[in-house]
DNA sequence: TAATAAAACTAACGCGCGTTAATAGTTAGC
DNA sequence: GCTAACTATTAACGCGCGTTAGTTTTATTA
């Protein structure tokens, strides 16, 4: 192991002190320093492959560099995922740019609060954003008296840390009223995840209030509860169709989980959309690509990402954004999993049209 | 900001020196420390609420408690990999046991040299894994003679890098031997991804060893080369099925660019796998829910990562393996998209039964 | 009791860098 | 030619902690 370089023997070998070597390479306007000087310094610097230590910036500067991405919840729900890769995607891009780094780290009920205030105590980061909070993290009060920024991606009601999250109950209620617009009247619905996350709440208030709008009762024995992941969704939507009631179509909040719900559906010897419509939620990459193509909300993990990031930049910059929360658009984009009630296919025929037409229009 | 709290705090209302704070909190077993005194420094610590600065931690150790995960691609490509959730997910889950973290980087064809320097020379880490790396990435040799241990997740031949991969040869090999026995022969082939990626080459050789050993020849006209995700599937079996070349059966070497592939297939007006069979590439979760249930190569990401990160330990603590690159085993899971050629079902009957049987038994 | 060994603790230095306050050098003004 | 006003540079301190070498206290032995 070679010896490390430090700044001193930029120093030493461009013949000028360290502090001079600092200013050069920091860009630090507010010393003027000599053109060739700069350049001496920094082709001393180049020739020894100089690369500040991490630990010693930040110790001195008392800044990390870093940003932590805290997913809360178990590895096992991290792993089918199918939305992470955006976010981390967007954020990642976002990060490059101002050259910082991204700390991941996840975070199982019942250890937040230990997880949060070692992070954010021990400086580790500059600032912090939390995925998909829950709504009875006892973590949360600790990290609105952090000593560095929060953003939460996701919403807790009440709580005074600054936000980013689509519409979701605007985008449910949509979405169900897209199936009321083509005639359904019983329409199930699966959440995306327990109550405990908001998504999951708002999603299923959406539901509600699409419903009570157009004056059907809403019915709980519809209502099933999935857990992120494929398997729950195909769980539930049997136990939906196990039960003895009528449905017509079903709004299963998560993409990922409906695919669960195709298959169960199809497994029960119904057809996709004749005998039942289907709306997801999320629009992931393989929504346009699946049989039938799946119906769904599309929510661009990306654009989370970078606002989230927008937003704790202008935070850690100590510039208060006005509002405290961010909220964007979703849009619905209807695809071959939800139509008409009743119009049931001439067995054949249409089936096969339904079938064979391009699975990437979206 | 209330004021930070240092080791000198806790020292002060413990009544002791830092030193001692230091190894009480360290469990530093070469000095002892009186029972009752390391209590009350470990009471003085709790309640003050003390966590020892990172940066300055690994600044005097010279330990940054992190270790890197670089992924050579660029960000859109991540975006759509739903094989990442699994890496991350067991690198994370690991990670934690050690309490240490994980700092996530992308890294674009182009700029790995500086990316990789940085982030050794600097020591943001205290080692490093780098997931598919590229046969033509300039930034290897640095990697080599990196003062921290860097793991390979993929293989580089002739690399003298430490590296886990599975065995992509055999795999396909397996999965192409799978399809040949089922009576096909002519055997289309869909990579995973361009040619620089060594797991993209490795596949597609066996592919041609699994064709040799059956006596079947090459033919280059039946191969395609897709890009990670399931739009470049489509692509690339469209122009397949454009192509006038006859074939009855596709080996596509990722389930994210089947998925794209059966989507093709589909809006041909063909069927899986009445008319083409298609076995796949790393079983992702929603292999056994989409339909037909895709035959694929079972990878366990969560595995990859975890062997990765063992070995990259040993490294950390100087232990050398004997071996330099650890290989995991794949098993291939059948399904229903391959099935014998010929075997044309029945209108009506038994495709019903293709169709509607369970879509959840791997 | 004195001599010695072991246990318990501490003073002080260094990790590498950012930054302030002070110093040397240079130009402009009268 | 001398002060004033910059410009260019540096010495030196501090960030918070790990760790070595050394000091004090307690236990053990002769």
């Amino acid at each position: 192991m070679s010896k490390r370089i430090t700044s001193q023997d930029v120093a030493d070998l461009a013949g000028v002190s360290r502090t001079t070597v600092s200013f050069v390479l920091n860009n630090d306007q507010r010393f003027s320093i000599r053109p060739e000087t700069a350049e001496k310094v920094r082709s001393a610097a180049r020739q020894l492959g100089y690369y500040p230590n991490a630990s010693a910036r930040a110790l001195a500067s008392n800044q990390t560099k870093n940003i932590g991405l805290i997913i809360s919840r178990g590895p096992q729900y991290v792993a089918s995922d199918t939305f992470l890769p955006q976010i981390i995607s967007g954020l990642l891009d976002a990060l490059k740019q101002n050259s910082q780094g991204l700390l991941l780290e996840w975070v199982e009920p019942g250890q937040q609060l230990q997880t949060y205030l070692e992070l954010t105590r021990a400086h580790h980061i500059d600032g912090l954003i939390l995925m998909t909070p829950r709504l009875d993290d006892p973590g949360l009060k600790a990290l609105e008296e952090a000593d560095i920024p929060v953003v939460l991606m996701g919403t807790i009601p009440g709580s005074s840390l600054h936000s980013v999250d689509v519409d979701n109950l605007a985008a449910a209620e949509t979405a169900v009223s897209h199936l009321i617009g083509l005639g359904h009247r019983r329409i199930a619905c699966i959440t995306n995840a327990a109550t405990p996350y908001t998504s999951a709440n708002q999603r299923l208030d959406g539901y509600k209030l699409a419903l009570q709008k157009a004056g059907i009762a809403f019915d709980p024995q519809l209502v099933r509860e999935a857990d992120f992941d494929t398997q729950s969704g195909y769980k539930q939507m049997c136990s939906l169709l196990e039960s003895d009631q009528d449905f017509s179509a079903v709004f299963v909040a998560s993409d990922n989980v409906a695919v669960g719900a195709y298959s169960a559906i199809r497994e029960a010897g119904l057809s996709i959309p004749e005998d039942i419509s289907v709306v997801g939620f999320d629009d992931i990459p393989l929504a346009s690509f699946i049989c039938p193509t799946l119906t769904s909300v599309a929510v661009s993990g990306q654009e989370i990402a970078v606002e989230s990031y927008n937003l704790l930049n202008r935070l850690m910059r100590g510039d208060l954004p006005e509002s405290r929360s961010v909220i964007l658009p979703t849009r619905l984009i209807p695809r071959q999993s939800s139509r008409e009630i009743g119009r049931r296919a001439k067995k054949g025929s249409e089936k096969k049209s339904a079938q064979f037409v391009s699975c990437v229009n979206n």
